[in-house]
DNA sequence: GTAAATTATTTCAAGCTTGAAGTTTCATAA
DNA sequence: TTATGAAACTTCAAGCTTGAAATAATTTAC
């Protein structure tokens, strides 16, 4: 047990606050179940499935600065979890002939083939989790994330 | 711009990915926002501020087994954070007669003042932040969240 | 009563994450 | 040109996070 029961808050703005805390509470308990599948049984991490995902999609690679824009995460965090992956052969940089300052990340075929077989477990998973949602009320869910996006998207 | 068109995927459980993709952006960029806020404006962390949340609900205070439970986040994790805590003289920890292992962590006077003024700031942050939402469609979101949260709760 | 199992917590190494500072390369313009 | 500034990355220190191992105290089983 934790904590007693808490005198449900209210006032203005209160639903708000309690929207906020359950889509943390969902976010956070969805993110602890998947980063545990992935270690026992592909040993890798989250962060690496991400930047993996977002290279997956983009045969011809993306910049560093791209990859970080796109997860939402800080420069110097895709370089650690690239290097990483480099190093087990699973990701490439490329040095462009037009700028010398980037490089062109993309996954190697080792790396494509590892993602493919990840990716149909993680898609399963989620399927998973989320069973309790039909793909209507999922569709309807989408929709009301999407249209409060706009509030904060593209502010940082 | 980001990595060209995306094909839209297809196919049964593709809703759900993409609601969980959806979901898990919106709470990183919120998170992202209240965190560069937290730090500008007083100096503090999104898992300090978490801590103390949970604290302050409960003012003879909680084992650090039921915090680290409370907050999804692992024991060894609880035990870093309040050190920072008890070190700025926010949170105490107290030991307890009946029980030699545990402790009774608790806000300080001190840490329930400054609490009090980060709270309030913070929720008038979420209401900017999900302004778009309205308090309508906030409990029916949050409804829609409640309704699947079985399917995971408790699992780890 | 005491050995064994359980519970609460801390410690630790490895990895993730950030923001700031530093490096290299490119673009602009006097 | 060549300085000046901007852009793409990397490096770094500090903090967050995890899972596993270690410690200490309590409870259970015999």
């Amino acid at each position: 047990m934790v904590a007693g029961p808490l005198p449900a808050p209210s006032g203005p703005g209160k639903d708000r606050l309690r929207l906020w805390v359950r889509l943390l509470r969902a976010s956070r308990s969805i993110e602890a179940e998947l980063r545990e599948r992935l270690r026992q049984e592909f040993n890798t991490t989250l962060p690496r499935f991400d930047v993996m995902a977002a290279l997956y999609r983009v045969p011809e690679g993306m910049l560093m600065s791209d990859l970080s824009r796109f997860l939402l995460v800080s420069n110097g965090n895709v370089t650690g979890i690239v290097d990483r992956l480099v190093s087990e052969g699973l990701v490439a940089r490329a040095r462009r002939n037009g700028d010398r300052r980037t490089s062109m990340v993309r996954l190697t075929e080792e790396g494509s083939k590892a993602f493919a077989v990840i990716a149909a477990a993680h898609e399963s998973w989620i399927g998973e989790l989320l069973g309790n949602v039909s793909e209507d009320e999922a569709r309807r869910l989408t929709g009301m994330l999407n249209s409060f996006r706009s509030n904060w998207e593209g502010r940082e």
